[in-house]
RNA sequence: GCGCCAGUAGCUCAGUUGGAUAGAGCAACGGACUUCUAAUCCGUAGGCCGAGGGUUCGAAUCCUUCCUGGCGCGCCA
């Protein structure tokens, strides 16, 4: 509808500039064209007179009498109005309209798909938690901020890829071998002293114990050996619990990849050559040294330590060097805010390498504060006193807790209530989003009762949608593509969900004022049509963030 | 000290990428179930958009200087 509408006026434009009634010749990249807040200005508003007002070197109200003229008279347009210091409102046509529920019924799920991305590959990185232990709440929030994401670009078009970033080499995995190891020892019926710096939490002795179940006894090995073994085992154990904990949140990766994968096959020693060769890197003090600098980070910064060891910047600069060896247009990281600071020398590497900066995009997502009923629930990292994503998602529910996460733009912080996520209420907002489907059904159900059939395009008077809440609900349908679209290209899933809140509260409100099945049967028909309309999209929105849609409550 | 993010109604947050009179949900108060599900709806009240300065036809939005909160600033991962 809003890309008929800047056609028309884009058509307009060009119409003047031949007939000399306009002179500048200027046209802008792209008609900006808005829904303004206040109705009694129309369905959509355009600011065009006064952008050209500049070029055209005449008042923005002068050039808007011209654009109006050749507008005149276009079908879509029921009425243009040029208002304050030269806004062009344009009042569509309540036929064009309508036109929207028939696509609706005719795209049905795929309806708010669009092409925008066709043709671009993204690359989607998240959670990538280190596979040292069960993931925990503030994973949850990354896990479904990528999911979302993922899923926003796909329906836009994009090529979309999901991958998980496995840190399975360096010191953490062989801390974690260590610990296993130790509670093994301890299984076997030696005293140990468990050092501070292992881990402390329960779920290691559990690894050892099915370590000693499935392994039997360690004997006979060196105890780099024994490390070894109990780290293989705990990294391939603790990745079963994420893939299986991520799966009943809904979420499903095209991709495992592994770190340890680079090194087997000699990537990171390969891509940092590469470095090399283009003078990107130098050796100072025994170590190699990425530079940095040149590319805006604040200090240059080391890829091999002066004892020979790999610090994990390498590994990350030869994964990302190898993401866009694999052919993707943009790759999108997400990431815990706390790695901010790992932002500049990324791009920087990048930078070196002759990618735009815009082909990385990291999406910080801001830490969650637990709470229960209103009192922060306190975590503590090395104690294991923390609660696990899967025990939240048991607790609240996918859908509530997937909801919160979307709540609020990745960027800020994040109040997590259990027991309101928990509520089954009116506090509760994704209930009241999954209500309005579950209405519609109902009517359904007792419209089949009535022996009233849902009707198709071509069988509806649209003269009977007459009421303002009727074709305000319409052109709110109408937005889903748009919305979609803009969440996609921002990368703020958020905004489906704001959408879905605003479609159920007029669907609500709606609902509540008016009669769905009324005696007249083409009315009947008519409203029927267009409550299934709402339903389709709720549920297109619901599902696109990975949520139900319910067909009773 | 430097950097990143945030600061909008009592609370939690949106704000169409610079547009017209700044919005919603909770909480408060008052109403609506004989009628397709009251997990709903209708109404009232609530504001120096952290503060100052700047940019322009126009600023919550962009620039700058402060203030407050969170997070970072290793040859750790």
């Amino acid at each position: 509808m809003k890309d008929q509408l800047r056609l028309a006026i884009q058509t307009a434009l060009k119409q003047c500039y031949a007939d000399g009634s306009l002179t500048s010749g200027e046209l802008p990249d792209e008609v900006q064209l808005e829904i303004p807040k206040n109705p009694e200005h129309g369905d959509f508003s355009t600011n065009l007179a006064m952008t050209l007002a500049k070029p055209e070197r005449k008042a923005p109200r002068k050039i808007a009498d011209v654009l109006v003229a050749a507008l005149q008279g276009n079908p879509l347009c029921d009425k243009i109005e040029i208002a304050g210091p030269g806004f062009i409102n344009f009042r569509l046509a309540a036929s064009c309209w309508y036109g929207v529920l028939d696509q609706i019924t005719a795209q049905g799920s795929n309806y708010g798909r669009s092409q925008i991305g066709a043709g671009t590959k993204i690359q989607v990185e998240f959670v990538s938690a280190n596979p040292t232990g069960p993931l925990h709440i503030g994973h949850g929030r990354g896990a479904v901020v990528g999911d979302a994401v993922a899923a926003v670009l796909q329906a836009a078009g994009f090529e979309v890829q999901r991958e998980y970033y496995i840190n399975d080499a360096g010191n953490q995995i062989s801390t974690l071998g260590r610990s296993i190891l130790l509670r093994l020892r301890e299984l076997q019926g030696e005293t140990i002293e468990f050092p501070v710096d292992g881990y402390q939490a329960g779920y290691i002795a559990e690894l050892a114990a099915k370590y000693r179940s499935e392994q039997g006894e360690l004997s006979g090995v060196s105890e780099a050996e024994a490390i070894e073994s109990c780290a293989r085992f705990g990294v391939a154990e603790v990745l079963t619990w994420i893939e299986a904990d991520l799966r009943d949140f809904g979420i499903e990766f095209d991709h495992w990849y592994s770190e340890k994968s680079l090194y087997d096959r000699a990537m990171v020693d390969q891509e940092l050559n590469k470095l090399k060769e283009k003078g990107l890197s130098f050796t100072e003090e025994g170590a190699l040294w990425l530079r940095t600098t040149e590319f805006g980070d604040d200090k240059d910064r080391v890829l091999v330590k002066s004892d020979g060891s790999y610090t994990y910047f390498a590994s990350d600069v030869a994964y990302h060097m190898e993401k866009f060896d694999r052919g993707f247009d943009r790759v999108i990281d997400v990431w815990g805010a706390d790695h901010h600071g790992y932002i500049p020398r990324m791009k920087a590497m990048l930078a070196g390498l002759g990618h735009p900066p815009e082909d990385l995009e990291v999406l910080l997502i801001q830490m969650v504060n637990l709470l229960r009923d209103g009192k922060p629930y306190i975590m503590g990292k090395r104690s294991g006193n923390f609660i696990t994503l899967k025990e939240v998602v048991g607790e609240v529910g996918r859908d509530a807790c997937r909801f919160f996460f979307l709540m609020r733009r990745c960027d800020s912080q994040l109040d997590f209530d259990l027991e309101l996520a928990k509520q089954q209420g009116s506090d509760n907002p994704v209930y009241y989003v999954q209500y309005a489907h579950a209405r519609v059904c109902s009517i359904n159900r007792n419209a089949a009762e009535a022996g009233v059939k849902i009707p198709q395009s071509g069988e509806i008077d649209y003269s009977r949608l007459e009421l303002t809440e009727e074709l305000a609900l319409v052109k709110q349908l109408a937005r889903f593509p748009e919305t979609v679209v803009s969440a996609a290209l921002s990368y703020e899933p958020h905004r489906v969900i704001f959408y879905l809140q605003d479609l159920a509260a007029q669907f609500h409100s709606y609902y509540n004022r008016y009669r769905v099945l009324v005696d007249d049967p083409a009315s009947s028909r008519a409203r029927l049509y267009l409550v299934n309309s709402v339903r389709t999209v709720l549920a297109n929105a619901l599902h696109l963030l990975g949520l139900s849609a319910p067909e009773r409550m």
